[in-house]
DNA sequence: TCGGTTCATTGAATCGATTCAATTTGCGAA
DNA sequence: TTCGCAAATTGAATCGATTCAATGAACCGA
């Protein structure tokens, strides 16, 4: 018994031809009930495993989509891409997760190695507007659907949140509780569309409450995570303190945490020294040193439904390009809670 | 030009043979300079892309590695995930990341889809003992290495932590603290072979410090996330003043960061009234509303290693099985900080 | 018994890149 | 000018499963 069977192997052990067992493994209703259990029998047998490769080569398109996103350490990716596995999975086809590090070049030799590929599909967060990598993908024949991105649905499906909304609740709630002095945390620097958008909404809201936008204070760039946080808060504290802004919305919830670590280490209280809004809502931040308010996002549904309209493009036959926005919703917990100081 | 020009379009464009072409895409070293740049001109101009199928099937060996976790969602497969991204991606391969969701069905059918794949290898995260669908990928010639597990070198290679040591110096801390009635939460129905070590761990702390290993309070199992270390706080505020544990070992951070949530919700003084300690030491440890106490393993590195001896066994001559073992660190914070209590 | 129809099976052609034995080209020495 | 050798290039055979036109078998009604 060779090691690796081929489908020959299979069809002399049963006594059919190849074709005969092509059909048991594709489509096994055009096959009589003896002859498949005949089949079924002999790949048992034999621990007959199909070469993909083959398959994929002949069929020309594989079984696999491919999702890239900017940081899979990041929870709300990781929930993202749990919808997505959840529904591509269930349609028998298996996800391939590229992490594009917050690195346009990575990104795009990802987009280049799945169309190699020959994926089914592609879930695609951008960095930033999506690059000529992406419509070159198309033309060969690969659907695309942009994730947490809304496009242009003349050309793509899309399926996002309303981040300028969202940015705009965050910092309307902090200039609501009385705060004069609010800073936006983690803009600039970065080509994240998200980064901007949340931006643009946080200066809509001072606008909206009869501030000058300019008079939002944004703190430099950082790495969008933990540690960025932390290094956020320092520099914030660095501040002289009459200028020093007595509230921030932080564009995630892994900046939001690690601000509020430092806070708590450095001996403020928060919220009454410091209210801090984070943003998507990931499961730690209820858990936080204090319950962190945030911006909740549908982390699952996105993925979920991103998945079945890529399916959909990929498999049937009548497919219209869809524009999906979801709406946020903040969430209040006790680190930005309206709070009345003693005195 | 068509819109998926093949590899005789490029020779055609360039006035070459496809021969020469493959040898442009492959080794380039053996083609002359200004046949190369004739090719790649080619290549460029037509927006080439080569077929990966084609490639995988004649060379008989793909380049994607699969990685098999219990659960994405935890920032600890996460971040293990991201180590052996890094060393994939820099070899010049992908990952293809499969979340086995705790369920060994799902675990068999994913072995059995990498297979097909003819992936370069495979990297597994183990619910309990190896299947017997490790060995049949192993006859197939497909190099697996178990992530988390302590294999035999003489099968294949295993990166792991040691886990009972882990488990042990959680609770010799409690018991060393002044505790008495110790529980142990996450064991008990789940499959994993950690949960087991971490727990016989346990046993081993309680009968060195001269108590029965059946003193130790073993909490039901719940799921091993956020969710079920708040059910299980709840299980554990239910028991009877006397015979409730006034410290706590968690089987891993999710659980403790859950009842931690719970108990400060309820009004408990952590570590005054409960003690906690968790395990793993993800990032969010630090920043959990008291900073929780922990068993840090190298996440970052087990991926990496692992990767690495993956790496080395599917393209080096003389590959022999290493079996690396780490061990875990106890990192202390306030959640179980022995205090003194007031009266 | 025969023609017609359905159902099941067959096997050669095919997908597209890689490989390698064979051939051609280029160059220097005699 | 010729020969020998190395370097460069060629192109047919190959990887293994799928597909589909062709063939065969079985059955029914007249």
């Amino acid at each position: 018994m060779p090691p690796k069977p081929h489908i020959r192997d299979v069809a002399a052990h049963a006594g059919v031809s190849v074709g005969t067992v092509s059909n048991v493994l594709n489509r096994p209703d055009v096959v009589a009930e003896a002859t498949r259990l005949r089949v079924e029998d002999a790949v048992a047998a034999l621990h007959y495993v199909r070469n993909e490769s083959a398959r994929q080569l002949r069929r020309g398109q594989s079984r696999t989509v491919g999702l890239i996103v900017p940081d899979i350490a990041n929870p709300f990716f990781t929930d993202v891409a749990r919808g997505v596995e959840d529904v591509v999975s269930a349609s028998g086809a298996m996800v391939i997760v590229c992490n594009s590090d917050n690195d346009p070049d990575k990104e795009e030799r990802y987009l280049t190695m799945l169309a190699e590929q020959q994926v089914l599909g592609v879930l695609h967060v951008p960095l930033g507007k999506p690059s000529a990598a992406v419509s070159r993908i198309q033309e060969r024949g690969i659907p695309v659907v942009l994730l947490d991105y809304k496009g242009r649905s003349r050309e793509q499906c899309s399926v996002s949140v309303n981040d300028v909304g969202g940015g705009q609740m965050a910092v309307a709630h902090l200039l609501d509780s009385g705060h004069r002095i609010v800073a936006f945390v983690g803009a600039g620097g970065t080509p994240l569309r998200q980064v901007a958008d949340r931006l643009s909404g946080a200066h809509r809201a001072m606008t909206a409450a009869g501030r000058e936008a300019g008079d939002l204070h944004i703190l430099p760039p950082t790495s969008l995570n933990v540690a960025g946080g932390v290094a956020s808060a320092r520099a914030l504290l660095a501040l002289p303190r009459k200028r020093r802004p007595t509230a921030v919305a932080c564009v995630n919830d892994l900046l939001a945490i690690g601000m509020l670590q430092e806070f708590v280490t450095s001996g403020l209280h928060v919220p009454d020294d410091m209210a801090i809004v984070g943003y998507d809502d990931i499961a730690f931040a209820a858990a936080a040193a204090i319950p962190l308010s945030s911006v909740r996002q549908p982390r699952n549904q996105l993925g979920r439904r991103a998945a079945e309209l890529l399916i959909d493009e990929a498999w049937s036959d009548d497919h219209n390009h869809a524009r999906l926005v979801f709406e946020p919703e903040l969430i209040v917990r006790e680190s930005s809670r309206r709070t009345v100081r003693p005195g």
